[in-house]
DNA sequence: CATGAATGAGAGTTCATTCAT
DNA sequence: GATGAATGAACTCTCATTCAT
């Protein structure tokens, strides 16, 4: 493919994921996906063959801009504390967005496809980071000196919890600050 | 529906679950459970007309279970900490058969029904029931005295990213004891 | 059959009237029917087995009906004129209340069984009995002295006419009075 | 749609004009049409999505052939009886043709769609032409002078009877002559 | 006689996928 | 590369008809 079906490739991804968005994962057909990119049928086929393998490219760009915009907002001299309140700032602000958001249809692709790894991927990596992090804390003398992992993990669910939540029943702001406030107060060492 | 028919209606209920519990909610045609019960396609019509009908009286007969179970487990003189340990030990198990349970198709049904309120019903239910307990262990004694409300959404959200996680990326019975012990520790006065 | 199933032969006759009545022929099914008696399935093909053995019931039922009313309303004296009155006046009542007739009923079977000669029998029957009374008005000088045979079929032409029309797109009492008024100025000799 | 679908489009709309008039209206089946035209099941679904629709389409294709065969038949210096003369044997013919025809098929849409005014407005136009005719023979002397508007109605509820009776019994040649001869007979001042 | 649960054929409709142009 | 008409499989749903009780 040369450049010029990059582009619409990219065009594709782009317009599906706005249906994926409204309209989850297992009801999107790949006729939703050749009506919002205006394009033909067989030519939608030329470039993916299904649904999932649309899902996934849309899924792994998300990630990447993901990163991105974390890396952005974490300075050069960031303390773990700091580091910790832009990573719970940006989940806050994925949270609140959860109707625009990916979520609900990667749920369902998680359901439909039990072998798939790529929930699991996002979840590690962001138990990882986590754990670093805490280290991190714990070294410097800002956080409690926990055991680092299940401390992350423990984060971890909290946050996945708000965000099924989030999905299937809404949410609102302070339920969340209330949230991530326990949270940090479980990890930070208050001064006095 | 004389009582013959009432027999038959169970029974499809029950095959349905299984239906649902194996391929979710979204996937499942009436086909699907019409070829599981063995009936004709227009038989299973004179008792449902619909997958999600069915689908709902799966979840209600289901939830009646759940609240015997639980009531069979509280003895008489239950102190708070007895129930708060019995109500934990019911949802790892719960978390643990995560494979073997509707939890994935209701987690669907929810996604596909933004506007039914079932999913968020369970969590108040849930969210009340802790309220009330932590309060009375803070009364006796036996908990630190905390805003009850706040702490009972609490342990619901990670509750609901162990349950969401267990579905979507496994559990282990070990994790499930990490977590479930720092909700634990995070309510409860240990002695010294 | 003994006298109590011919009490409920007649109340399913009655009763498959109003379905006819209300749906027409072709869309009415056994069902229907079921319905509008409240008996069960099984309880009407004790009587019946098809929607279209019920329909000629209720049709022929119908056509007795119609014979005694115009016996009722003729005079023993009366002359051929008063008779043709009387005729009349009884067909624009029954197209006026075409939309509560077997009317289109009646012409969705002769479509659905060309073969059928229900209608032609009604219509022939009209056309002889016309035909004897414009010869007896010829005879006793009040009608014009006409081709008999060809004076009454016109008049069952444009009275089929009206009921079609009626039936498909609604008639005024104005409008039949000015065809029924046509008729008669065509056969009736007038006083000076 | 391209040029090639338009033409694929009037091949359905022959094939199942000839599924009307053989079934009538009611009875016809997307099936019936789809295996008229030999295609497959979802291809008839990119042109049409109902018997109705396709329907419609078949009558207002007819409507515009009626009027241009009626065109050609009236030559420049007609006579206003000319032009009733003209009119009358293009029906006659219609008539004749009853049983190759979409008159029963339209009847039964009527009684299916009150609500739907084509009939009504096909009487109308008739009428409304016919009064126009029967005002310029008046002028021109050929013609009686009488109410147009009446006599109008007058000659196409003859019609409909003509043409309902043809449908549902039958109809001969001869008949219809009667018939018509009749209609002329009461407009047209015979020459002595 | 009467019931109504059960069956299964068949109509409607939608899409993934292909293929000639 | 790109198109979009065409196909056919799969689902939904409704009834006529039967039959055990």
């Amino acid at each position: 493919m040369g450049e010029r079906s990059l582009q619409k490739k990219q065009f594709i991804l782009e317009k599906a994921k706005e249906v994926f968005v409204e309209k989850g994962f297992r009801s999107v057909t790949m006729k939703d996906i050749v009506e919002a990119c205006e394009i033909s049928r067989g030519g939608l086929y030329l470039y993916f063959s299904s649904t999932e393998e649309i899902f996934l490219e849309v899924l792994a760009a998300e990630s990447e801009e993901a990163d991105d915009v974390f890396a952005e907002n974490v300075g050069e001299n960031a303390t773990a504390a700091d580091i910790l309140a832009v990573f719970l700032k940006e989940q806050k602000k994925e949270i609140l967005r959860s109707k625009k958001t990916l979520a609900a249809a990667a749920y369902e692709y998680a359901f439909a496809n039990p072998k798939d790894t790529v929930l699991k991927k996002r979840f590690n990596d962001g138990v990882v980071m986590l754990e670093k992090l805490i280290k991190m804390g714990a070294e410097s003398g800002e956080f409690y000196d926990v055991d680092a992992r299940i401390a992350a993990k423990n984060v971890m669910y909290v946050l996945e919890g708000l965000k099924i939540a989030s999905v299937t029943m809404g949410m609102s702001g302070e339920t969340i600050d209330n949230e991530l406030y326990m949270i940090m107060q479980g990890l930070i060492i208050e001064e006095e």
